[in-house]
DNA sequence: CGACAAATTAAGG
DNA sequence: CCTTAATTTGTCG
């Protein structure tokens, strides 16, 4: 109908990239979906030939398939017909078990979408890191504002941990789906939710639970194996810690 | 191209 | 503790 008309926008993006070409032409048409059971209820998953491409929380779309079928279609320009299976590994990407293994497409993202979304997908469950931690990692250290944009434009929720990303001040910030459920999320992981609100009450810098974490407003650090311990950055260098990078940007 | 919104942050009262 | 300016990116008119 439309022929191949150069001004579709995710004909713009398609083009700059080398995609491996899609098995049969209906895979190139339409894109998959189906309900599967997550951490937090049931999802509502879509796929394309290159991956999971959007997943959102049967709540959120009012339980009702067809609005999920229509913000996919928004994003990604083709219906999607029910599938019969569920993409190899995904139930166990969504407990937190090996999600680095699912394929995911991220094509219709911006290229500084991407970067936000792929280190994000580092960080380990159980784990949390701040908007500015990210920031760093992309390269990008004043973007911390964009990359909350960027996270909340996450087109694949809990298979890419956005709830993982919190406040640098340890409160547990906005979320997707609702700051609720990011703490429900958080705990179903046995993160220590208590501990990062309890940071951001008394406004103490703080060091994770890897050693070399700490938030980029401290003077002073402590430790998770000393925790009641309060120490000044030089003191946590004099003790053998490595000060994490926001305090001490690399350089 | 200009204006505005956004899942933040740090500084100052 | 609360308010505010700074900053970066994406989107829309």
């Amino acid at each position: 109908m439309t022929g191949e008309d150069s001004h579709d926008p995710l004909a713009l993006r398609l083009g700059g990239l080398a995609v491996a070409p899609p098995r049969d032409l209906t895979g190139a048409l339409y894109g998959d979906w189906t309900r599967v059971d997550g951490p937090v209820g049931e999802l509502l998953v879509a796929f394309t030939e290159v991956g999971v491409s959007y997943i959102r929380t049967a709540a959120s779309v009012g339980d009702d398939d067809d609005t999920f079928r229509d913000r996919f279609h928004a994003l990604f320009q083709r219906p999607l017909r029910r599938a019969s299976d569920v993409p190899a590994g995904l139930r166990r990407a969504l407990r937190g078990q090996d999600a680095a293994g699912v394929a995911v497409d991220l094509r219709v993202l911006t290229p500084f979408e991407r970067d936000v979304l792929t280190a994000t997908r580092e960080i380990p469950t159980g784990q949390t890191r701040p908007y500015a931690w990210v920031a760093h990692a992309i390269g990008r250290p004043k973007a911390v504002r964009a990359v909350g944009t960027a996270l909340g434009n996450n087109p694949v929720p809990l298979l890419i941990p956005c709830h993982r990303v919190t406040r640098s001040d340890g409160s547990l910030g906005q979320y997707v789906f609702g700051a609720e459920l990011k703490e429900r999320l958080l705990r179903a992981e046995e993160t220590n939710v208590d501990e990062l609100l309890d940071f951001a009450r008394s406004r103490v810098a703080y060091i994770g639970s890897d050693g070399v974490y700490c938030y980029p407003t401290c003077t002073r650090a402590r430790t998770a194996a000393d925790p009641r311990g309060l120490r000044t950055l030089a003191a946590v260098r004099a003790a053998g810690l490595r000060p994490c990078e926001l305090c001490t940007p690399a350089g």
